[in-house]
RNA sequence: GGGCAGGUACCCAAGUGGACAAAGGGGGCAGACUGUAAAUCUGUUGCCAUCGGCUUCCAAGGUUCGAAUCCUUGCCUGCCCA
């Protein structure tokens, strides 16, 4: 296998689009030939970035590019944050401030260098270029494109078909975008395939601009938990890579086998036909510690594995429960007798947001004291000091709590 | 600038003077079932509480015995005409 092919087959390994394949063979096989290294692009949004699994996806396949010698640019559009990406739901983004952007931007670092590589990342900024641009420069920028083709969008189309608002500054956010890849001249610049008509914006003004044209990869949106939905944040199907590795491990756990599948085969590298084969419960279970070794180390994946087992296939009380209570005489109505309700003492875990969710859980059956389903919201419970009460709240939440003279 | 429609709980959405803590759906939570799943079924989903009470329907005022519902003003959103 010649080395230009190995590069093609890892590159196109989980790409849903390349365009063209044919530019990028001939792009690598140059790049193989002048020992130059391919400039590869991908933006990401300046908002308080907590990654998760979706967004692994691409990085991963950046770091593809970078494990076979290829110069990665991470670039964050500080610039375009302003307006932020109309495709989608409307969503009115505040302009952050430069203090917030370079917090944000050091979140960023910490998480994706998890997974690519520090020393041979570049990290940008688009209000590095965009900021002194003037408005004459603006307006020539939008010369460059004009509105049919950017109704050809399929978001805009929508919505104009629809007769929904499209502000014309949203119409800047793929011209900027574009322009990025001429200020960096970009030789390649992924992205998910919602994605698809900002990148190829790119490739018109790169060569109106006399830049060759960038190639487009385009990877695939991963479903969230849900298994119907595209991961996201504001869903709340998302796995984050900052998750508790005892968080992401039980997500991941309730998925279903079907999206088990799916992210076998776009977070992992394995055989597909293997993992059919094997139990689904015990592919999952593989899976999840694959993920969370991957993000927090084997050693607190194999902590959240054991933890889960306990936790949940034996039903057994976690080596370290979700809360620890001490109650004091302070905290019951009679000292001599001490005493609390069941809803009382469910609520002074804090696990539940009221007294009124707390007897919603007891009357259930969601509540176990020591082992016991306690149903009776309005039973009361003698506290027998420097008992330890383990309390089981739902069906994840474990307190232990102590009455202290 | 003119006209019209609308802002209801986590989201969507019904309700147009009393029976409304507010239909229905989604989502969440719990129970059953299971592989700790998923799907399904059942229950539940403002707060405090023993009956019962308290604070909610964009905001502020007002009418009324009584307002999510009527009036006034303000703020916001969308559409149409210019």
């Amino acid at each position: 296998m010649t080395e230009l092919t190995r590069q093609m087959e890892l590159l196109l390994r989980g790409a849903v689009e390349v365009i063209h394949q044919n530019e990028l063979e001939s792009k690598l096989a140059r790049s193989l030939k002048e020992k130059r290294p391919l400039r590869v692009k991908a933006g990401f949004d300046p908002t308080a970035p907590d990654l998760h699994l979706g967004h692994t996806v691409l990085i991963h396949k950046l770091k593809h590019f970078q494990d076979l010698g290829h110069k990665v640019i991470f670039l964050i559009g500080d610039f375009t944050g302003m307006i932020g990406d109309p495709s989608g739901v409307t969503e009115t983004r505040v302009p952050l401030t430069k203090a917030q952007v370079q917090k944000n931007a050091k979140t960023y670092k910490q998480q994706i260098f998890k997974i690519l590589d520090r020393k041979k990342t570049t990290v940008a900024f688009n209000s590095k270029w965009m900021n002194p641009m003037g408005a004459q420069q603006v307006i020539e920028l939008c010369a460059h494109y004009n509105v049919a083709r950017m109704l050809e969008r399929e978001d805009f189309h929508k919505r104009y078909r629809e007769q929904k608002p499209i502000s014309i500054h949203e119409f800047l956010y793929p011209l900027i975008q574009g322009y990025d890849s001429v200020a960096l001249k970009a030789d390649v610049e992924l992205g998910g395939t919602d994605q698809k008509f900002n990148l190829l914006v790119g490739r018109d003004l790169q060569r109106d601009f006399g830049q060759e044209p960038q190639v487009v990869l385009t990877t695939p949106l991963l479903e969230g938990t849900d298994g119907v939905r595209k991961m996201s944040k504001s869903v709340g199907n998302y796995i984050a890579l900052e998750d508790r590795p005892a968080d992401i491990f039980g997500k991941l756990m309730s998925i279903s086998d079907a999206v088990m599948l799916r992210y076998y085969e776009l977070l992992t590298t394995q055989d597909l036909g293997h993992v059919k084969a094997v139990h689904p419960m015990e592919a999952k279970l593989a899976l999840a510690e694959q993920i969370v070794a991957r993000y927090h180390g084997t050693g607190a994946a194999r902590s959240a594995k054991e933890e889960f087992q306990q936790k949940f296939r034996q039903r057994e009380f976690p080596a370290e429960p979700d809360a620890r209570v001490t109650l004091t005489q302070a905290d019951v109505s009679n000292p001599a007798v001490p005493a609390m309700t069941l809803v009382e003492l469910v609520a002074h875990t804090k696990l539940v947001p009221s007294k009124s969710e707390a007897r919603r859980l007891i009357v259930q059956g969601g509540v176990e004291v020591d082992e016991e389903k306690r149903t009776d919201p309005n039973a009361s419970l003698t506290l027998e000091p420097g008992h330890q009460y383990r309390l089981r709240i739902g069906r994840r939440k474990f307190a232990i709590v102590e009455f202290r003279v």
